[in-house]
DNA sequence: CCGATTCATCAACGTTTGTTGATTGACAAC
DNA sequence: GTTGTCAATCAACAAACGTTGATGAATCGG
């Protein structure tokens, strides 16, 4: 079960996280499957500090996941995640039966 | 029927859009129904002027609409770009039968 | 052990974002 | 007309963000 209203704060890290195109470039790789870092970096022709940074922010958000493997870090997606932000989009839809006119409007 | 693929920089617009606590705190409003901007700023104890901004980057996103009457600008919210938020959450959910290994991978 | 590789972290920098207070324009009341 | 109100815009500033290049830690191969 969603709660009533989301944690504004949580929605604002999340919508954060995923407001840079560099981000939904990973994210847009990683529905096809963990990947590596190597990996992210040759197809998103990005350096590996700039990947990095991003990929911290992501995950920090709770949006994917790493795992350590010898020398290698595999990212991949946290699919509750985007449920999160699927909800939230549900959420901010105006309300049935929202009021054109309100009653204690500054301006009648 | 909704594109294959985002747009990612619209994607970027709008998750940024979202992105900032005062304009979710603004949509939240707008849920219960079209507010003029004097109303927002008393409910949300916010100077004109920072108001007037997140307006305009929530304008700009195409998540609000305004309307003018008189010397009031009312601004309720534009489901669609909801839907459209919630169409791209759901399109970044990892593909099914995500390949766990991949093919032409750096580190096999 | 030594060198190479993978990746995180750091410092420095420029850019973007958000805030504040003042100005301006449009409208309405008088 | 003059005055008051609503709201967009502007300039100035501070904070957050993203990029780059360098450094460092861990791992693997020789």
């Amino acid at each position: 079960m969603t709660a009533t209203t989301v944690a504004p704060a949580r929605a604002a890290q999340l919508f954060h996280a995923l407001s840079d195109e560099t981000r939904l470039g990973i994210l847009e790789m990683l529905r096809g499957g963990e990947r590596c870092v190597c990996d992210l970096q040759v197809d998103l022709d990005a350096a590996q500090s700039r990947l990095s940074f991003h990929l911290r922010v992501l995950k920090d958000a709770g949006l994917v996941t790493d795992r350590k493997d010898g020398r290698w870090s595999h990212y991949s997606i946290v699919p509750e995640a985007l449920t999160e932000v699927h909800d939230m989009a549900v959420e901010m839809q105006p309300r049935k039966r929202a009021l054109s006119i309100r009653s204690g409007s500054c301006c009648g």
